[in-house]
DNA sequence: AGAACGTTTCGATGTTTGTCGATACGTTAC
DNA sequence: GTAACGTATCGACAAACATCGAAACGTTCT
């Protein structure tokens, strides 16, 4: 073995979204904080109804999407829907705004572009 | 399970991935086969061990490392390190080189780029 | 107030996933 | 050959996840 595992904390990520997320991948080794943030934030993305949602929100001429027409786009039902924005949105990947009765929901890219930025060196 | 087996799907299934991945998610609508496709190699990345492992092999002063090291350095079973390696292999994500007994790692860097670019515009 | 409508939460269900012990397979050393 | 050792597969199990129908919640109208 040619070094030690690295299981120290350097930043306690108490305030999840807060943490400039996150640490690149192939800089040096995750610790398991990391580790366990930057996986939390690849899971709420690795889906592909989540993934389709956040592509057409961003498709979206005004940037934003109203949720009542994503059953139809995507074959689901609203529940189902409605708990896949709640992932997305509890991670940070996109941004609710109610409106009346209707939420609309817009993409925050910078969250989407750290997740781009931990994979390339 | 009803017919055998046979080893060639531990090799074999690397071989989809001829396909270029990825469409990037804020270009267009992702069809469902393209947010499919993502979805998996982002699954494939999205543990905290599996992304360990990738980072452990990448800080490597070789680029690559012996499977023999990982159990103690991320504190799981030797069954549960080969599984890990193997669905990061089935994805493309390392690649696999066996010496004598011993088998050893290192990143496929382009496929893990591949995913930054499909979330990076 | 009450009706209509969009949204979230609850409860249930089938599937996938992470984990490990036991076991089988392969290579090296004696 | 056989013993030792590293690795992959099998079987099992608990936890997490995707999904939907039903019900509760909020807002906007009349």
């Amino acid at each position: 073995m040619f070094f030690m595992a690295t299981t120290d904390t350097s930043t306690d990520s108490s305030t999840e979204l807060e943490v400039p997320c996150c640490t690149p991948v192939l800089d040096a080794i995750l610790s398991e904080d990391d580790a366990a943030d930057l996986a939390k934030l690849l899971k709420a993305l690795a889906d592909p109804i989540r993934l389709r949602i956040v592509s057409i929100i961003a498709a979206a001429p005004s940037g934003e999407i109203c949720t009542c027409d994503l059953p139809a786009l995507l074959d689901r039902s609203q529940p189902t829907i409605s708990h896949h924005l709640s992932l997305l949105s509890k991670a940070g990947l996109v941004e609710r705004e109610q409106r009346g009765k209707w939420a609309w929901f817009r993409v925050a890219p910078d969250r989407l572009d750290a997740i781009g930025r931990a994979l390339r060196p």
